[in-house]
DNA sequence: CCTTATGCCTGAATGC
DNA sequence: TGCATTCAGGCATAAG
């Protein structure tokens, strides 16, 4: 599931690919996932624009064009892949000799659940396939981008500079919710899902259901820390691939096994060896070590 | 303000 | 083999 680290990844495949090309028409077949405007004016407005940057805040990724600008929420499932038929060699998918199942070779060919396609003049394109349909779009004029609600709702992305130590502390010492729900509200920090909040937690040596307010400034101090550690160093591998995550050339990221926790319940701790619980908190499935953290 | 529940979705895994 | 059920979860929204 497309958290920062496989957002951010994203987000430097595409600015390789999209700024100067010219969108030339929009081809939206699952108008539902355009939430703040009419497929038609979707269309009409970007059509002829060229793309000026690619951007991101917390799992937001941001498309600007010359006076508008696209706002993605990915959601569970979604991928976005450039596509550039002049570089398809004729083997697109192959069959894996391990699973027997195909296997992506950098892009995707669009199928039923690629649901909308930026094609540009140059016969290229931006795909966007989301098998479980949770992703969403949005469309703002530039100068209005900030205001939006989806925006304005974010808290500090941990590579900004509003990020600080104290307003990570601040907005964790402001609630009673378990601390590893809190690490998923967007509004207090923006960018971490399932997956990164159950690391950071057990970096921090912090049992997941905690009360945030109930964190020490040491422990606040490390879940900062960690926040920034853990996101770069899954930036580096290119992201968490379970099984939906795909980056811009349709390649899975190597972090799986960098994670320390999640996806490891029952298994054995690899810092002091007791079995790892899985539970539910907030209605989220959370995997921690009851040796570890505290 | 808070917490909990629900709906949106498909596909993989599981149970009978 | 097939059919029904459960689970995965980001996020908005409603209800308690």
């Amino acid at each position: 599931m497309p958290e920062l680290p496989e957002v951010e990844t994203i987000r430097r495949g595409l600015v390789e690919y999209l700024p100067g090309r010219v969108l030339a028409d929009v081809e939206v077949r699952l108008p539902k996932l355009v939430k703040n405007v009419e497929i038609s004016a979707f269309s009409h407005i970007l059509s002829g624009q060229h793309f000026t940057d690619v951007r991101r805040l917390g799992k937001i990724l941001i498309l600007d064009f010359q006076t508008h600008s696209v706002l993605v929420r990915l959601g569970m499932t979604g991928q976005l892949t450039f596509r550039d038929p002049e570089k398809l060699d004729n083997n697109e998918f192959s069959i894996s000799p391990l699973t027997g199942l195909q296997r992506a070779h950098g892009q995707f060919a669009p199928d039923k659940h690629t649901h909308i396609i930026l094609h540009m003049q140059d016969n290229t394109s931006l795909c966007y396939r989301d098998i479980r349909q949770f992703g969403k779009w949005y469309l703002y004029k530039s100068e209005h981008l900030r205001d939006s609600p989806e925006l304005n709702s974010l808290g500090p992305d941990p590579f900004s500079e509003e990020y600080t130590l104290a307003s990570l502390a601040q907005n964790l010492k402001k609630t009673s919710r378990a601390v590893k729900i809190a690490l998923l509200d967007q509004a207090v920090v923006a960018g971490l899902g399932n997956i990164y909040a159950d690391e950071v937690l057990f970096a921090s040596c912090i049992q997941p259901t905690r009360a945030a307010a109930s964190l020490t400034d040491a422990e606040i101090e490390a879940v900062f820390v960690n926040i920034k550690q853990i996101l770069l160093s899954a930036i580096a591998n290119r992201g968490t691939t379970f099984s939906d995550y795909r980056d811009a050339n349709g390649e899975k990221g190597e972090n799986v096994g960098n994670l320390k926790v999640y996806g490891r319940g029952g298994e054995k701790c690899l810092t002091c060896g007791t079995e790892l619980l899985k539970g539910r908190i907030g209605g989220r499935s959370c995997v921690w070590c009851p040796q570890c953290q505290h």
